[in-house]
DNA sequence: AATAGTACTTTGTATAACAATGTAATTTGT
DNA sequence: ACAAATTACATTGTTATACAAAGTACTATT
């Protein structure tokens, strides 16, 4: 029961950091929805059910921090290739400021 | 409406991160809920409602992260203060642990 | 006497993660 | 050749949490 208070925790604590790891994934790089959860999963360690990337995926299209354009494979599904608008470089800007900011806050109290 | 996207998104990433650096707080000390409140605001310069805190910390009492005593004042209304229990002592260095891991992550691919 | 500040509490609303389920095509295992 | 797993996107309902707003009660300031 206080295993499951450090689950819980994990899961809100993606509640801001997902968009953040995210965004700043997206400036380096085009990805597609389903590659960005393996991705998460790879270097980040971090378990993303689909049921939360597509819909954060959409939220930040209608927010117009990212656009995203369908491309048809030669086999397969197509996918959705998501990318970072000018907006959205401008936005993770200020992201990336105030998460350093956390960080000095946080280095000071962690023992 | 893009600016309350920052706002909104600060909001966010509070879910997780506040619960976080409270427990961190009193890990060093005692603190009653409204002084919480203030030291939050002028060392972290995070607002944090009381609508917020009052709830939270009941939620960890509940969860038996943390105790609470009333202390009388000699004047003015009387303090709860809260301190960390032993398992919320274990459950820190959890959350600690895997908060560092969210810096090793995050600092490999911020710009 | 009125206003601001201290200190805790409750109620209702909005947001976001997630489990579950669904669709559709492809690849792998036997 | 067929079943199962994987790839890829989407939707619905549930749950947890921050926050605005309002309330109670006492103290300090003007």
């Amino acid at each position: 029961m206080n295993d499951s208070f450090i689950t819980n925790w994990k899961s809100q604590l993606k509640k801001g950091t997902l968009t953040f790891i995210i965004l700043n994934i997206l400036h380096e790089n085009e990805f597609y929805g389903y590659e960005l959860i393996e991705q998460l999963r790879k270097h980040a360690k971090m378990d993303i059910a689909e049921g939360t990337l597509y819909p954060l995926m959409n939220r930040l299209k209608t927010e117009e921090l990212v656009s995203s354009k369908w491309v048809e494979q030669g086999t397969g599904i197509p996918r959705k290739y998501y990318s970072l608008t000018e907006s959205g470089k401008n936005i993770l800007r200020e992201m990336n400021s105030y998460w350093n900011h956390l960080q000095t806050i946080t280095q000071k109290i962690i023992k």
